[in-house]
DNA sequence: ACCTAACTTTGAAACGATTCAATCTAGAAT
DNA sequence: ATTCTAGATTGAATCGTTTCAAAGTTAGGT
């Protein structure tokens, strides 16, 4: 059905070395046997048998990349810019989705491991540090992504969150906005819990400026809208003149609180700023202001620290933290 | 580095045929060995050579899973029936995301051909089906998702626009609304086209009520907010008094656009019914009606189409066609 | 004690590529 | 004409599995 590099080799009149040669070292083959032999490659439509070559080579060039939630945007603009960087460097990445299931996460890690991918690009959902220590003892190095190895362990690629509550609590400082509300949650979450706390560390340095906590239960779209409606039946006095929403999906939830009644103006009365400049931050009621963190190129970044260990395995794991961005629209 | 089923005979005092057995037909050799076997297996920390098996049994147990846009609600979820089903069957999918690039497409399918995968499901960006035709011919057969094959030479799995725009239009004409106005564009999509073509079949049977199309430039959410502009400056005569729209998201900008300003009430003054029944339709600033399509369960038919081509290729290609769902919540 | 049938186990061959030492050019230098 | 050299080509060995015919083992029936 699918001719081998023998065919190849009988059709051209050369030997099988020669074909492999002129597959993966062209220049060792005189240009008159590369031509002949290509021509018969086409001729014949052959296509290179991936598991012979990786049997043999003993290296795939492929790389996985496992999330727990494809869904979010988050991931797939990081996936994008791990595929990119990938290109560049003749790797080819395959994405795996656990869809938040442990069980799924752990066959995901064997079917890798039989695969002998070149390695691993994982935001972990469950607790896998230790498979991926038994992995990378068998010759599989793998990178964190948007979460630090708590051993040191890996490299790790993340956003400095303590930073960007900072900057997100500053802008609305200097907005002139003295009475600030964080709303998020749980703030058992590393993520929130470290936003919150830049907020709060921003705060210090402003005296007459107060910051009061909206906990939610989860960082969704449902939450942020209950949490508005709270803020929303507060006394003009009492109420914060400005949110920091823990995400932007939180953010939209509380912008359709205040907004959609008509009840407040965003941001005349009460600014608004998110976290993550998704998409649809852009397309919001009111466009929203949100910290930015830079996907895509972590997504590239992880890549290329997981080409280092590949290259390299004894070499120290690296943990590259990002600084995310203020991205100004109408909402604050 | 890494211990081969040779080493595994060593140790347990076999022959490599029976270490092989044990990991493919355990019924063929004794317990007293399988467990001896396995017991020098977990102390090795051996793990199955996927190259090799491949090599040698010439088929491989994954499944590629090829979008242009891994960030599609609908493709994340139907990935996700995909890998159900596959799970069930002992197969694995990875996914590939082509960024809507007709050159990484192309680039994906290559590799997919080198590595021999057992099927692939694509949702196609470019012109593939002569390029998936030759897949075939090599022996790996391919599934389209949510587009049906030209030519009629590959199995197939979509949804019934026609068959959605006529429930969407009778669900409004059912609520005793006459003046009905469709937006979404261009309406040289597919798509897009078969859902109007639907609610305008429906209309033929309701002597008094009238269809009123707002092209867009694009089913995105500015697309829809604008064209709600456009309604609200409507004389109240004039306008609709019920709206489709092609998709989820331009149903979202239309509620941004005619409820944020608290100018117009939906459903009172005008009702609102979207398309896709994307996760984000629930949590709309009023909980959108949409027409639901089937995401996960069209996943795992193309799955199960796929298996019965990789079973028998000379299987007649089939095209399953689903039905659309109405999911009734408050804006219409 | 012997034969048979059923069950276990063995080990060499095969899958298709890559590698590398060995052999074979062809042309330059002597 | 002979030697040398660099480049081109060869083909057997190898990677780690699976397969399968052949050999070995066991227990039951006579």
């Amino acid at each position: 059905m699918s001719s081998s590099i023998k065919d190849v080799a009988l059709h051209a009149g050369v030997s099988v070395g020669t074909v492999s040669n002129v597959l993966n070292h062209p220049s060792r083959v005189s240009s008159k046997t590369v031509k002949r032999v290509q021509k018969s490659i086409n001729e014949l439509g052959f296509v290179r048998n991936d598991a012979a070559r990786q049997l043999r080579a003993g290296e795939s060039r492929t790389i996985a990349l496992l999330v727990f939630d494809a869904a979010n945007p988050f991931f797939t603009a990081l996936a994008r810019g791990a595929e990119d960087a990938a290109t560049d460097e003749g790797y080819s990445v395959i994405l795996a989705n656990t869809s938040e299931s442990q069980e799924r996460e752990h066959s995901y890690l064997d079917l890798f491991e039989e695969q002998r991918v070149r390695g691993i690009l994982i935001s972990p959902y469950g607790d896998v540090e230790e498979r991926l220590s038994a992995l990378k003892k068998f010759g599989i190095p793998s990178v964190l992504v948007d979460r630090v190895s708590e051993n040191q362990v890996f490299s790790s690629v993340s956003v400095d969150d303590h930073a960007g509550g900072t900057i997100a609590a500053n802008h609305l400082l200097g907005l002139g906005r003295t009475r600030i509300g964080f709303v998020g949650g749980p703030l058992e979450i590393p993520q929130v819990a470290d936003r919150l706390r830049g907020a709060q560390d921003a705060l210090q340095a402003s005296p007459g400026a107060t910051l009061t906590i909206f906990e939610t239960s989860a960082t969704t779209v449902l939450e942020g809208r209950t949490a508005g409606e709270k803020i929303r039946e507060m006394s003009p006095a009492e109420r914060p003149n400005a949110l920091f929403a823990a995400n932007d999906l939180v953010a939209i939830g509380l912008l359709q609180a205040l907004v959609a009644t008509g009840s407040l103006r965003v941001p005349d009365d009460i600014a608004i700023i998110g976290y993550d400049d998704i998409d649809f931050a852009t397309s919001a009621i009111v466009p929203l202001t949100s910290i930015r963190q830079p996907s895509a190129l972590m997504g590239e970044t992880a890549l290329k620290l997981l080409r280092e260990e590949a290259l390299d395995p004894s070499k120290k794991p690296r943990r590259v933290v990002f600084q995310p961005e203020l991205v100004i629209r109408e909402s604050a």
